[in-house]
DNA sequence: AAGTGGTCTAGACCACTTT
DNA sequence: AAGTGGTCTAGACCACTTC
């Protein structure tokens, strides 16, 4: 009954015959089919992507959407629904949806899982050891889909709870999305590193990937953590992820377990 | 419009004042209020709990519940959603909705997060140390909600990929929720343990809670993972849990990090 | 052909927030 | 009072599976 939606395909209900494909002459190629919320879905991604609307921000009510894409209100909410659930998107009842931001202490947490054996958590002081430009090592380039020899900023640092040193890393950043960035904004800047890269870069990290061994210290990272050389450590690796799974971040982790352990949940 | 729910309470659209709260006359307390779907999902998942639909069954389709319960088919899917969005039911497209197991392959590394380096993960293979009957120390009683002296069982055991020792663990069970679990039933029992306490004890995991520290193996463990004394090991203290958030097993376990290495993905 | 879950719509009322 | 997300309903058609 309703003008077809412009370059969707709708696959329920009232249409069915009317839009479906229509392979239209020269037209790319077949959109390779998916139910309508996941074009809304992916469409809303988009825009969050681009920027359109940014990290804190408001985005236009369901009802809205609605009418701009022109499905029903049940429709954009599906998609919706599963922004919220990957934490892209935050809904507030009465206020409306808004763009999820690291600058929350909620969000805090969600890529730091080392917690304090007794008290209340809180997030860490950094201390940085080296930020340089260099050259992606191969086993860096290969994890963050660069190529060997690719600039890259390398950064060490330190972090301090209740100022007891307890995690000392390494981050490799791609040198071509991290433009612009120096020791001097790090060292100035307050909150967790992923605000900073969403608001000055653009970047926000939605996913990670990481795989975690024990070592033993050696002599300079056991310096660095106030530890016998030897004490055993968690060695972790992880992988950051922007938008459409493209990898920003390669972070190589040791953390002290002497008064603090990783917390996984299994769901 | 329709017979009011038996005992639930619709909070929208048709019903408001027809139904609503109404305290009759000496009724139970009030049932503090929540949304129609929410009130299903308890009852589906008291049938879950009490057995009435098992591991691997399938349950009623979502037209039969709705006609059970007195609510549109919209508001079982809801609720059915939100199940298998937990893992505690899986649908399958022109089937039906089936109660998850741990008998699956599926299932199977939902749990155990320590893959191999190199090559496809697959499960290990296990041998018994010791079974025993015992009473809870406090440590065990306070994480298993039990009764410092409680009657527990107790299982050690070392688990190999590969012909190679790999992990060896430790695990307290409830000695009433495990009544009758014997050494000889573990050992000739093949896959998840978890399989084996779904079946023959009713009893279904379905989440738990880890806390992951480094240590240096000692003499006793060093010689059943066939490795040098003070080699660094992931030590594990899980708690997991089943319908209810009742914690029905501690398991604490020591996990070589040679080949293998904990993976964990941040969502 | 019948049954199941999956998608989509249209419309209603509710709880919450802001104006 | 108006706007937003949250809940609920009723009905339609689709894709998939089984009979």
């Amino acid at each position: 009954m309703n003008p077809v939606p412009p370059n969707l395909t709708n696959n329920a209900g009232a249409a069915s015959a009317g839009a479906a494909v229509s392979p239209s002459a020269g037209a790319a190629a077949s959109p390779t089919f998916s139910p309508l919320y996941q074009q809304i879905k992916a469409l809303i991604t988009q825009s969050l992507q681009s920027g359109e609307w940014k990290p804190g921000e408001l985005i236009p009510s369901e009802v809205e959407l609605a009418n701009r894409f022109k499905v029903s209100q049940g429709t954009v909410r599906k998609a919706i629904d599963e922004l919220a659930a990957e934490n892209l998107v935050m809904r507030r009842q009465g206020k409306g949806t808004f763009v999820s931001t690291h600058h929350e202490a909620r969000a805090h947490f969600r890529f730091l899982r080392l917690m304090p054996d007794e008290g209340v958590p809180h997030y860490p002081e950094s201390k940085f050891i080296e930020v340089k430009r260099m050259r992606a090592p191969a086993d860096v380039a290969r994890l963050l889909d660069l190529k060997s020899g690719d600039a890259v900023i390398f950064i060490k640092r330190v972090q301090s709870f209740d100022g007891l040193p307890t995690i000392v890393e390494e981050l490799w950043l791609p040198g071509m999305t991290f433009k612009g960035l120096t020791a001097e904004r790090l060292v100035e800047y307050k909150g967790p590193m992923y605000g900073l890269f969403e608001s000055e870069f653009g970047t926000r990290m939605i996913r990670a990937a990481e795989k975690i061994r024990a070592v033993c210290a050696d002599g300079a990272n056991a310096e660095l953590l106030h530890l016998p050389a030897g004490t055993p450590l968690l060695c972790s690796e992880r992988v950051s992820f922007t938008y459409g799974d493209k990898p920003v971040e390669l972070r190589r982790g040791l953390y002290s377990t002497e008064r603090h352990h990783y917390q996984n949940d299994l769901n």
